[in-house]
DNA sequence: GCAAACTGGTTTGTACGGCAAACTAATTTG
DNA sequence: CAAATTAGTTTGCCGTACAAACCAGTTTGC
């Protein structure tokens, strides 16, 4: 086994569970773009629908990724949330783990087992 | 919202979650490289349990993505797998949804919601 | 030669997690 | 003032990752 691939493996196997699921890697996407964004607005570009993106904000604000601000657009609740430099950062370690698998060469098969 | 942010979420929404799963992210990977490999070796490069390894190998191949040949070493049992042409090729689109990902920008922090 | 330990796996049980439907609460509209 | 709309949260269900328990056969020790 090449150390490239033992080194995309190892990457992949640490990977965080919480950037990993593709609704939140699209929020922290999202949120990496702006300042903050409104919740009307990441349920459309995350194509999420309310009840699952209230519940991966409040995941992603567990988890220190997110913060969650409530407040009143007139007369009307809003909610806006916005990535913390934790966030920034585990978005960007998360990435780093890719980048290893990514560039793994599909390769020609040659081999056997060990 | 940038055209390549919203090719780089399209991509991760439609992430095909049978490839997603690290542990048989990692057992596609090491397939990838090698013409097949041992249970006992996918055991130790993707570091994981014997059970857990068992699921995602039936996973997969329920998936299309590998094959389980079952045959006698000696007179001991032994399991190979190998990846399929299917396999090679949700490994490459999987690997194509996440490269718009990696290579979207942290983006100075300019803006709002819209 | 037979029991204990090892090899090579599979099945089972549990706890967690994603998702949408149902619900809550307030505002606007007819 | 009733019905519909907005803005989100909570609940319930189902799928799934994981390891512990289990199973079949083989080798080892005595």
């Amino acid at each position: 086994m090449k150390p490239r691939t033992r080194a995309a493996i190892d990457g992949v196997l640490a990977i965080d569970r919480l950037v990993h699921e593709p609704a939140r890697l699209a929020i922290l996407t999202v949120l990496s773009q702006a300042e903050f964004a409104e919740f009307g607005f990441l349920e459309m570009a995350c194509r999420l629908s309310k009840g699952n993106l209230s519940s991966h904000l409040s995941k992603l604000e567990a988890g220190g990724l997110v913060t969650i601000e409530k407040r009143f657009e007139g007369k009307r609740p809003q909610t806006r949330a916005a990535i913390t430099p934790d966030g920034r950062a585990a978005l960007a370690t998360y990435r780093e783990h890719l980048k290893a698998l990514i560039s793994e060469v599909p390769a020609g098969t040659k081999g056997g087992s060990g």
